[in-house]
DNA sequence: AACCACATTTGGATCGTTCAAATGATGGGT
DNA sequence: ACCCATCATTTGAACGATCCAAATGTGGTT
């Protein structure tokens, strides 16, 4: 009975909306409207209806709804050569979920550089009809957003705009909130002579993450007067750290990050000093590197940041929420303490 | 003259084949041949053609053409949660350049565990029309190339069947040549007395990177009877470590990662021992942590991984290349040295 | 009994492309 | 001149879904 093979399908064997629809002994729109708009639907019918789309296993096939509704329920993510430390893999994760939970897919592209991003854009949208964009890597001076709104495209970024302007929607981590707790901690553990090493100085990532430092350091009551800066690398970051040992009243270093951070550790055991017992540190992002290292690092909400990106680009996407502002998210991340900053 | 507003296209305001066609004064159909079969057309025609190609900025709509073709250009791959490690960052990014350049895109999706990856299946064939599949950490009792084979899914894996079976492409690389290569490295710099810290026993992965260990102690005349293994963790590797630093006789040691290498490193450095001057240490897969850490390790080619995963895959479905056994493809790894193992 | 409002269902037309078959142009052989 | 083979191009019909508008059925009013 069920399933017979005298059913009539499209040439693949796929069930169709037609054969769904002979099937319930209805028309082809019926069965439609049953899947897109049940209201119109008398419940009887539908109740047919969704049976026989049961037994013959009928999935609706994306690419014709797409050429009628120009809707393709895919995001585009570019993936950068950089980092490997991990925060993207956990980001992508928990992206790839958010975006399946509410039928969207996540599409990936490649890109040398901004330009050849932005270049990029047209070609993603009109040949393979994306819907929308997901942006990570915001910063100051960052074109693409801009690009993106001229061509009515939508999209989120994780990371806000550095540079004041940016009228879309975007969602990021406090970092101010993460070093700031990093310093509470340490205020609490009884730590006064509190470095910062940072990356060179410019608005951005860097500098908000450093200013947490700062505003916790003061609202202590203590100065936030030491102060050394590296790029991201091992050399020049211990380089960076024995600047800031060289003063041995310091007992607790706050970095940007973990390999900084990590570094900073190199550069404490050299001077004869025991991390954690010396010299406390803590890093950020909570990087595989930190919790190898036992290294109390901040570490990002990247789940919460994912299905907010998700969220917030869906809902442009499906209720065209023209009118009303575009919605920020700033998320704030949580101390994990590890034995870098006291935990024994 | 050019673009005129007057050009009818799509109601998008997109290019489609008829608005080209309309400029060239030829059909629709010698436009989508021009693209596709260009030896149909005579070639003055095809030169006009193009020619309002270029002007009008034609792409062709993907989707209407998946519709009529059943191609989606699509590739599935799984992000799985677990390792962070930054080895699938490396991969991925690879594999989007290397599908980019043959006109595929890659699209992601989760899954719990093998089941579900196996369930998800039929779903992202049918719905979305992908292509092919890109499946990745393939392991004994992997069940998830015949279920794909069973529907006629095309798919190629980064990692050999570790079971024998397994009539699909796939491409690896030679973990056993990688330690083989780690461990003449040591030989060749004198160590005598050389440990491997290995995953528990079993096929696979593991296995194979200590038989490679096994073959060059053995081919240096060498008896390779220190052994030690743990899971892949900092705790259980240090204690793994400290049953082979018991014997003071070893200087160096081979390690089946980079954690696991790391757990040697702290090990050795809690033994009041030197890493790289007075035991030696080379871990697999050369992560950040590696860099990060001085350590040397095995570098994986993934760039050729990923690029030989696409043609394989690409050459299945291109040209429908059956009859042929499944393309298999080794690549081998090099090793990457660093202070750890005495380079100063 | 005739009528109208409303809920439900149905019939084309259409999205942009490719496939299969039909047409038109060209040229050679007899 | 005629016919046929060959090449270049065009025509018509799909692919599988949704849009829009029109057709049907239902109930309540007058």
């Amino acid at each position: 009975m069920a399933g017979s093979t005298a059913d009539r399908h499209g040439p693949t064997g796929r069930a169709t909306l037609s054969s769904v629809a002979a099937r319930a002994g209805v028309s082809p729109q019926t069965v439609s409207n049953v899947l897109n708009s049940p209201q119109l639907v008398r419940s009887d019918t539908a109740a047919r209806v969704q049976a026989a789309v049961r037994e013959l296993g009928y999935r609706p096939h994306r690419a014709a709804r797409q050429l009628r509704t120009r809707r393709s329920q895919v995001l585009a993510l570019r993936v950068e050569a950089s980092p490997g430390d991990g925060v993207f893999d956990r980001f992508l994760h928990a992206l790839t979920d958010a975006a399946t939970d509410r039928d969207y897919r996540i599409m990936l592209y490649t890109a040398q550089d901004d330009e050849a991003e932005i270049a990029a854009y047209s070609e993603l949208a009109d040949r393979w009809d994306v819907d929308g964009f997901v942006l990570t890597s915001t910063h100051p001076g960052d074109q693409r957003t801009s690009h993106l709104a001229e061509r009515g495209i939508p999209c989120v970024t994780f990371g806000r705009p550095w540079d004041g302007s940016g009228h879309h929607p975007w969602v990021d981590v406090d970092g101010a909130a993460g070093t700031r707790a990093a310093t509470d901690h340490l205020v609490a553990a009884g730590h006064r002579q509190i470095g910062f090493l940072g990356w060179p100085a410019g608005p951005g990532v860097g500098d908000d993450r450093q200013a947490g430092w700062e505003s916790a350091m003061t609202a202590a009551g203590l100065a936030p007067d030491r102060l050394a800066r590296s790029s991201n690398d091992l050399t020049q970051g211990r380089a960076a750290a024995a600047e800031l040992l060289n003063d041995p009243t310091i007992t607790a270093l706050v970095c940007v990050s973990d390999v900084l951070a990590l570094a900073a550790m190199a550069e404490i055991a050299a001077h004869g000093r025991k991390v954690g017992q010396d010299v406390a540190v803590v890093g950020f992002d909570d990087t595989d590197l930190a919790q190898v290292a036992g290294l109390s690092s901040v570490n990002q909400p990247l789940a919460e940041v994912a299905s907010a990106c998700i969220r917030l680009i869906t809902t442009i996407l499906d209720s065209s929420a023209d009118g009303r502002p575009p919605e920020r998210v700033l998320l704030t991340p949580s101390l994990v303490v590890r034995a870098s900053s006291g935990a024994r």
